[in-house]
DNA sequence: TTGTACGCGTTATCAT
DNA sequence: ATGATAACGCGTACAA
């Protein structure tokens, strides 16, 4: 009823009167084995089921043939899309993804990427914490020799690569759509500059809006948290300052839909009134009565470039160099209801 | 610059003048150690920044402190977010949680298993495909005697525990509550009672129905795939085909999501003429302008759930006995606008 | 209390 | 072409 016992190449060996040795090369089609004992093996290993024990090699060979992917919350949409891609990429090459989540929070970051190393994994995906600012942790992992790849939230670290989209091009864009469709006076609501992504998107904002001569104007940049309650708040905080707007460029989509709950509660329409574009291409935001224009993300091909770049450091590494490579991916604008202005 | 050199018990015990065993010992907190070499080796490990081989561990006893999870889709909110319950509860217990993905396909299911098996995982947890029928491959795990926990998609395996949410009474709440708001001709578009799932929810239905004596009307009832699409055929099919109802009860937010578009596009509205519910309580579903009443099932709480029974078995199995565990979560009605015929 | 020796399953090195 | 042996890092039965 328990265990069944495992059969090794002892067993093998035994079997055919040949030492281990020997079974380990037919097993591994080394080229000094006879072709008619590796035949043997190769059948006798078949009936006996014989199955290579992963651990053994790993303790031998230092790989695991695990990585692993550091996020703050796997069940965040972006983050199990990546996931995803990674996954689906590696999965095919023998790798086994595991996964930590940091909650947001460096002690926690620090503590999951101590124990992945102390598993002896292959490499490691992370996107940062928001509270993360020294990276000390995780300069020791490149330190270790153990291949990092950075996806979406990076740290600016030597001799580590990443997979980011252009953010600035993405706010760029979404600006641009908005002024296209006529709007000029567009307030951004956007995130902690400390997370590199929302920098990028306020400077894309800013760059939109000089490239077509329109003013930038201090009142109408704020900075919230990425959440439903966060965008009522801050549009409730615009009106109430009177300050007037045309559109709102929203760093998160989240923050876009409470946006558009209090400007609709206020009776303006969308998007007559004010047009609206949120950021990430949340699921939820096509399936809204009026979906929402946004800018997507494209997460899984993030997450299988990802996984591209880690296959390419692990040979790399045996080469005994290391390549330091930064793919920034193109974010694709979902020109929906919200932001056409439709016979003006 | 390549790989830091880890520290070991020899380097410990070399720089002590001590054997290894006894450092090993010291480490273990044994009570065949001297205190006096147990607070020195203490000391000097934290000095050379020891880090026990996790991998040597495992060879050696057999425990690696990882278990697998597989899904179909681990970007599937449901399933990321029970993975989500299974990584907290099992994390602060030292186990790493890796994931494999099955795309509803059972030979790739019974490779992940395979390979999962081959990694000596300490546990498995899974949520079946929806082309499962034949359970060989799952039954080997059983065999081989590596815990393993159903989670939401089960089979019926004999010692084999499973925590799963009470789809009967959640179709029957739902259903009930339809009828309590005065509907009485009540469409049920479920899914292929191939899973488990589906056959339950329908169960519910009929039961409901019954015991409020309403009739049951076959061409109320429809089987579909979980997407919009589908809910739109669903609709257009009732419609072009003269059948009257009230309401629907969907088991599936999705099918829910295409049946209220393709009512509303023939000038229905909701919930004055038509009721709807949906099921999961997906994100989109509060997010709608009219949000839809729906069945939550708790994914984060039932990985949490599967996590403990996991913990439960492994300190069984020590014990030299199995435990079959049948968890049933019950779920929880989230009512919202669809359903709410006001003024009725 | 401490040390010696072995085994977990492999692969690599050195003989043969 | 094949075999014997060491080594990966650890825990532990046995001996001292």
């Amino acid at each position: 009823m328990r265990q069944k016992e495992k059969v090794t190449i002892y067993d093998i060996s035994k079997k055919l009167n040949i030492s281990a040795a020997t079974v380990s090369r037919a097993l591994n089609d080394s080229d000094r084995v006879s072709l008619k004992t590796k035949e043997l093996v190769l059948k006798t290993a078949k009936e006996l089921n014989y199955q290579q024990n992963a651990l053994a090699l790993a303790l031998k060979s230092g790989r695991t043939f695990n990585v692993g992917v550091v996020v703050p919350y796997i069940n965040h949409t972006f983050f199990a899309s990546v996931i995803r891609g990674i996954e689906e990429e590696l999965e095919p090459k023998g790798y086994h993804v595991i996964i930590c989540q940091t909650h947001e929070n460096v002690e926690s970051e620090a503590k999951q990427i101590k124990t992945l190393l102390n598993t002896h994994i292959d490499g490691i995906f992370i996107s940062v914490s928001k509270t993360t600012e020294s990276v000390k942790h995780i300069e020791e992992v490149r330190d270790e020799g153990v291949p990092l790849i950075f996806f979406d939230r990076k740290k600016d670290i030597s001799g580590v690569s990443s997979v980011t989209i252009n953010d600035f091009e993405g706010a760029y864009e979404a600006t641009t759509h908005l002024i296209q469709q006529g709007y000029t006076n567009i307030a951004h609501i956007g995130g902690d500059h400390k997370l590199e992504i929302y920098k990028h998107r306020y400077d894309g904002y800013i760059a939109a809006l000089k490239a077509h001569n329109l003013p930038v104007n201090d009142d109408l940049l704020l900075q919230v948290n990425s959440t439903v309650e966060a965008g009522i708040e801050a549009v409730k905080s615009l009106l109430k300052n009177n300050i007037s707007f045309d559109a709102i460029f929203s760093a998160s989509d989240y923050v876009a839909l409470g946006s558009m709950r209090e400007l609709r509660a206020n009776g303006f329409k969308i998007p007559e009134d004010v047009g609206v574009v949120g950021f990430s291409n949340e699921p939820f935001t096509k399936y809204l009565e009026r979906p929402l224009t946004t800018v997507g993300q494209t997460p899984v091909l993030m997450g299988q470039i990802a996984a591209q770049v880690f296959l390419e450091q692990i040979t790399d590494v045996k080469k005994n160099f290391r390549v330091e490579k930064k793919v920034v991916l193109s974010p694709e604008l979902y020109t929906r209801d919200t932001s056409i202005k439709k016979g003006s």
